[in-house]
DNA sequence: ATATGTAATGTAATAACATAACATACGAGA
DNA sequence: TCTCGTATGTTATGTTATTACATTACATAT
């Protein structure tokens, strides 16, 4: 498991995000956290960096938040798309290979060297909608 | 022309970011305009709003800057993708409608009502990879 | 055991991005 | 004129992220 390689921090802020299973910014984690030694906005930064970089954690970059991933360490194929409901904040993540093929094919034929893709759609779960 | 709607900040804001030709930050559109009386982000954040409710604007989640509609006033089948190039920070915008079809159809099988897609991919454009 | 190197962590200060709250101006219609 | 809505101005505050520097923990070499 890749999890046994995290430090103290990396784990810590790993395990909160993973129980709150939805999104959280670094401040919230911070305030989750405080309890169990927590200090400052860095020591949460620097375990997400190294979560998102490990792609145990994505960052949805349009609410500056950070959410685990729902695959657990995440091999997509192509690029993870995420579900924001913007009533309930939940969020899903799902792969679109289709998606990234287009994407990537309408890219190369720029010359653009694609490196990160990020994929947010904004909306209503069917649950919301519903009420 | 839509611009001619526009008050005087939401002009002068649009304006700055269409000479610019490029992704602006908020702050950094509010230094540019200080010669021309703003004073605060305020003034900034309000005409941008409205500008990006226009479609004149979008807004680059992945970087909390702001970039003219390549497009004048966007209307593109489908969303708006944007390829930003870490190495020299321009800027491309097109529109993918296959893309934005595929994404609409894995959603609604979820129930999931879409109301604004984000799609933003990072890279290195033809230019700076060439170097 | 001691020294050295390196990764991780701790802490404070500050930068960068964004909004709240309230005051004022000003034109279009009653 | 009066009133209402929209735009604007101003100050303060809230939120997100990074810089800079000090310290700790741990592995390895001498
Ligand atoms: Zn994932
Ligand atoms: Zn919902
Ligand atoms: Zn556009
Ligand atoms: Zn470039």
């Amino acid at each position: 498991m890749i999890e046994s390689k995290l430090t103290k921090n990396q784990s810590m802020v790993h395990t909160c995000l993973t129980q709150e299973n939805g999104p959280m910014t670094a401040y919230a984690i911070l305030d989750a956290l405080r309890e169990k030694g927590f200090r400052a906005p860095l020591q949460v930064y620097r375990a997400l960096e190294k979560l998102t970089e490990l792609k145990l954690v994505h960052r949805l970059e349009s609410m500056s938040a950070f959410v685990a991933c729902q695959h657990g360490t995440c091999e997509h194929s192509g690029a993870a798309v995420f579900a924001i409901c913007d009533t309930c904040g939940t969020v899903a993540e799902f792969a679109a290979a289709d998606v990234s093929k287009s994407l990537e094919s309408h890219v190369k034929e720029n010359g653009f060297v694609l490196k990160k893709t990020t994929i947010e759609l904004r909306g209503e779960c069917r649950q919301c909608y519903a009420v």
